[in-house]
DNA sequence: CTTGCACTATGAAACGATTCACGTGCTAGT
DNA sequence: ACTAGCACGTGAATCGTTTCATAGTGCAAG
């Protein structure tokens, strides 16, 4: 009943379990003849290698562990594609953990990993400054930060935001755009100030342009539409004619809204979200919207546990890198020069 | 600089292995004195088990395998909260795979956990029809079919698609309409086949009721807008009142198509689309929509395999069961009764 | 005929935790 | 005082694979 083990394999094939481990693993070295007879005993009894006890024996698995704030957010599944994509070629599995920014689980999940002896750890933290993290470098376990609080001390992949903003700004400033909104917050969330100190940065070379700043407790639909109903009840005059969302779903609350009280969009206001998720294109008017190379991202952190496992102590060893993107503007009908003009 | 392991544990306590071994896993029959010496040594030494000697000698693991069509798809990723959610409470630990409707890539995952003596397999196939499924089945992987291909042979968990689309039917016809369209496609998908059923059975009840099916390629926004734009080139007096979309995707881009063509949602048409994915109620004009349990489907998946693991061959041993759920009808405003009415 | 070498195959020793059949030393009961 | 019973601890065997030093074989060169 129970699946066959490597030395069921050698007796029915005749020789010791030292050759099928040799045909398992170096085929080469083993006579063409021999690997013929121990294929076919492997194929017989339907054998397949217990991943436990190679990696017992190996001393470390063929895993790395990703931890991600939230797998609804498909920020993070894009980001998680990109890691099993290239984690694929390596020979590697990727163990996808779910934190939902709660500290309890993702401390359950890291020591779960650590448990596993994983290769390595990809992971957004819930807090930027994780002492557990700390303890897993010290114990010999790499660990990559993806988008979010990058230090010299490990490797990071991140997306520039603040240069994500200066591209929003840049554009609704180059539309002609003179009384600007920006609508995000907490601003205490590194990438909402990032993003408009971008927005800020590019505005500045404009002449008379001003920013409202409208902050919101967090970056929803809801929060998006009251943030909609907030700009609707300014009087026309000091009304902005553009914003810019420190994410989609604020931009997308915020369309919302404005259809709701008759201010079209982007004829009387132009607005211009980030992260370009998937309904922003589908949007009632779809979203112009600031791009992050997710999957890139996800690829470029896998690529960098790899290295740093491989080169571990090796040589000149292995150097941390931060590698930062660049992210894209999407422009589309929601931030299209009025047509009138 | 590697891990400590429980014989350094046991030296640096003056204790055997097989002491320590029992303060991890029965603390009870150790004496409080010697328990907390080794606790102590275990801090110490920063002692983390090693899971692949424990899975090796127990002869399998505790994960359990969940492989999904899309990870992207909200409707896997609330899926799999319920699973992980359950698994946790039974020290079960679930990896995420995802085949992305490939079924190469399926297969490769399936191996994967066979390699890894996984507990058992929570699965939505590709294929309805999968050998590989029953080769598991037969070597003795529970496997738990979700959402697709329910037969007495093994354990399944479902939604009721046909209830779905009468759930649908019988609220617009409840609003009165009687000239009604069903968008969906390919109908070789069992579901959309199911949903359609569904509606036509709960128009069977209404007199002079009529649907035109309006059959698309794919369940996609794009093909929404498509068959938008069909309805709106017909004539008035035939176009329908009222639309049943075979997902939300679809109505999302139907409802814009209709909009942007002038013809007001629910005042014109009303529109029922299926899934309650997040954005069905963020949509411009919320979405009515038909929401299955996910989180309830995938809780009730992974109990159905661990009951399956503990009961095999035990006492009355374990009976295969095929759970199908009920959906539930979200009403928005994009079935309100017409103001005017 | 020996030597050396290239090729193959062997089998025992790891890897680290768990388990279980046995000690060992006490206490309590008779 | 003897022993049954109990509470704790022990340590060797075990899980399935990989690795590596070693051994056997046959062939070509010397």
């Amino acid at each position: 009943m129970a699946t066959a083990n490597i030395k069921e394999v050698a007796r029915h094939a005749g020789v010791s379990v030292g050759t099928v481990s040799n045909v398992l693993n170096r085929p080469d070295s083993v006579a063409p003849i021999t690997r013929e007879r121990v294929m076919t005993a492997i194929q017989q009894l339907g054998f397949v290698r217990n991943e436990a006890a190679r990696h017992l024996r190996a001393g470390r698995s063929r895993t790395v562990g990703l931890v991600v704030l939230d797998v609804a957010n498909p920020y993070f599944t894009d980001v998680a594609r990109g890691v099993e994509e290239l984690a694929d070629t390596h020979d590697t599995m990727v163990v996808l953990c779910n934190s939902g920014e709660n500290p309890e689980r993702e401390l359950r999940h890291l020591a779960q990993l650590e448990e596993q002896r994983v290769l390595g750890i990809l992971i957004t933290p819930v807090a930027t400054d994780n002492p557990h993290l700390d303890r897993l470098v010290e114990r010999g376990i790499p660990v990559v930060l993806v988008d979010r609080g990058a230090t010299a001390q490990r490797c990071s992949v991140a997306v520039d935001d603040v240069l994500g903003g200066r591209l929003a700004g840049a554009h609704l400033a180059e539309l002609g755009h003179r009384r600007l909104a920006f609508v995000g917050g907490p601003f205490s969330i590194k990438q909402v100030e990032d993003r408009y100190a971008g927005m800020q940065a590019a505005m500045a070379e404009v002449a008379d342009a001003h920013i409202t700043a409208i902050e919101r407790p967090s970056l929803s639909v809801a929060e998006g539409s009251r943030a909609g109903e907030q700009i609707a009840a300014m009087p026309d005059a000091d009304r902005p004619t553009a914003v810019f969302c420190a994410n989609d779903l604020l931009a997308i609350g915020l369309l919302q809204e404005m259809t709701r009280q008759g201010i079209k969009v982007p004829d009387d206001i132009a607005i211009v979200g980030y992260d370009d998720i998937g309904f922003a294109a589908a949007a009632a008017v779809p979203l112009s919207s600031v791009r992050q190379p997710r999957e890139q991202l996800g690829r470029a952190a896998i690529e960098l546990l790899l290295d740093e496992v491989e080169n571990q102590g090796v040589g000149d060893g292995h150097t941390h890198r931060q590698v930062v993107f660049e992210p894209e503007l999407i422009v589309r009908e929601s931030s299209q020069a009025s047509r009138q003009a």
